[in-house]
DNA sequence: TTCTCTACTGTGAACGCTCACAGACCAGGA
DNA sequence: TCCTGGTCTGTGAGCGTTCACAGTAGAGAA
């Protein structure tokens, strides 16, 4: 085997070469490759043998450079990181995403704005056109990257329902208030009466419609609404098991809790099972998301499972859509109860 | 305010635009972007004035082309992705490797490799010179893609040092064996004879090396090795909990047990728990990563923890000046001994 | 003065691709 | 017969950048 660049690596085939292996031009082979309308059958033929021969792959810096395109989106987390890295729903939705575009064929950029600076940097790369659009993860409001990118026509797909900004973003979120409904209901069918609250963030959707799901069942089954029973967290540990603290100095004989995520959920228990409340024959305790956590806790947490598959999925097509020329979209997926021990 | 392309993305500057702006040419404009040589204080001042007020950014697309490089590098997983996503460490690996490469102005693109289809499409994607390296995360030996890269000479790092390849691939890792010395030694200094270990697997060189620690160790404190306290896990949580199942009933006289990763050592702890045995009083448990998990566990994980922040760095560094045209390397970083509630 | 050397600058020519256009060919209808 | 319209093909131009090269100007040496 005769090596003409040993070590290193070769010049890769370009389109001219496939066109002479095939034994056309390079229109044509361009025409294969996006495509293959307008091309002879003999032709499209022989240009995919060429392709196979030679090994061919199409140099997208040269396609995007004259396309404008990039065939390539970033996935934009704007939290400070830890928060996400720390939940596994991210990694769910991560996957996912990477998942859903590679059946497309294109590469997902992750970009991190924690800092003022990272901030600035990846606005300036984002709307340089080095992304055709940008899937977003950031639930709070008053995020200035969104709404810069939304300025510059920036195709974007928000996870979760954006707050500040106004209509025009497409966003995918589960019906977190009708989640939170199905779990308070669940919780009231059980008998339950007294029934405690731990919140997300409040200048969070998820925090917000939570809460409001709880209150509507409440308002529904006519009991009445009790401020001490309502504290906010948020969504970490360590905010749950402070919140489950919070509760039973100001409601001793509260008899279930609605904590708004499962990672929350595990403080509650541990400070639960700390002030010697069995679960669930104490108190119940019901979760949200249902991520690894729900099945780690112990008891095994009866929660709302977010459908963070479907998500992602729907997120990459309203983006691939919307880079399509489609106007902004807003997908509602339902949630669903899932019952283990801890109710 | 006047809009040339109202609702659309405006055409960015051009370095053509930049150079009119400053009243130089294009030749003069890039290099100032380039370094600034043979470049006139007043020319550069022109330049960097004409890009603030143009908002220049330059175009990727258009440089790679030229350049043949992409000024991007490649985040690789090979591995069944769940168990990666499920593993904490993953996330700090991977949000590491992005910061330390935003740092260098440096897209990170991710890449799942799971199943055959995607592993093809990958490799043909990387070794087209679509990224300028990879940072590769598989631990498990005789990993196809790891060997093509490196045949077809892609900067290659990989997290670990990775059992299949020759020595030709640099690997970044922590020190394993020492960190699984230092565990053991400290169960031994605890008092405990009968230590048990649920390893990794043994086809990682992690499962190898910890285990091999642990061997030395009990030599050379005169412990005699004794196969009912050795079984395998594969880092899951589960795993872990049926090792120590299997451990509890092999050696029902076990006092410590030490678990290859924390994740493995929370299914060990719910196991014991399950079994009545207290801990650390009856047995003593110690982890390996100083993951979340070991905080999240009850009680609290002594553990060995990973540098992971220096591993991503690291791995960054030397795929850089491995790119750069310098030969491969290998950095193996100390661990560290985390004492918490479980010893 | 003239020659050399260095610092600096401008100008084509690529890089590999797509796109618009023009042209060739063939069928069917007038 | 000629024209029309569809299908198919090749060609030149150009995307925005870097690179090699040629050139200019000024300082210092001969």
């Amino acid at each position: 085997m005769t090596m003409s660049n040993p070590g290193g690596r070769r010049r890769p085939p370009t389109i001219h070469d496939v066109a002479r292996e095939a034994g056309v031009s390079r229109g044509t082979v361009s025409r294969v490759l996006n495509g293959g309308h307008y091309v002879s059958p003999a032709a499209q033929e022989a240009v995919n043998a060429a392709i196979r021969k030679t090994g061919y792959v199409v140099n997208r810096h040269a396609r995007s450079l004259i396309t404008g395109r990039s065939d390539s989106v970033g996935f934009l987390l704007t939290e400070p990181q830890e928060r996400f890295f720390e939940d596994p729903n991210f990694n769910v939705l991560l996957r996912g995403c990477t998942q859903a575009l590679a059946a497309h064929d294109i590469p997902l950029l992750l970009m991190l704005a924690g800092t003022e600076d990272e901030r600035r940097r990846i606005t300036r790369y984002i709307t340089a056109g080095h992304v055709d659009g940008v899937l977003l993860v950031s639930s709070h409001s008053g995020d200035p990257v969104a709404e810069e990118l939304r300025e510059a026509g920036v195709p974007l797909v928000a996870c979760g329902k954006p707050i500040g900004l106004g209509s025009k973003v497409s966003y995918v979120a589960a019906d977190d208030r009708d989640g939170a409904r199905d779990m308070v209901r669940h919780l009231v069918a059980l008998g339950r009466r007294r029934i405690g609250v731990v919140t997300g963030p409040l200048d969070t959707p998820g925090g917000v419609e939570r809460l409001a799901g709880y209150r509507e069942v409440l308002a529904e089954a006519g009991i009445a609404v009790d401020d001490r029973l309502v504290v906010s967290g948020d969504y970490s540990r360590a905010s749950g098991e402070a919140g489950a603290e919070r509760l039973l100095a100001q409601a001793p004989d509260m008899d279930a809790v609605f904590v708004a995520s499962d990672l929350m959920a595990q403080g509650v228990l541990a400070a639960l099972h700390r002030a010697g409340r069995r679960v669930p024959e104490d108190i119940a305790v019901g979760g949200f998301d249902d991520s690894p956590a729900a099945t780690a806790a112990t008891p095994a947490l009866t929660t709302i499972r977010q459908p963070w598959d479907r998500i992602s999925n729907e997120m990459v097509r309203v983006l691939l859509a919307e880079i399509g020329g489609e106007d902004p979209s807003a997908v509602i997926l339902p949630t669903e109860l899932v019952r283990r021990d801890s109710t």
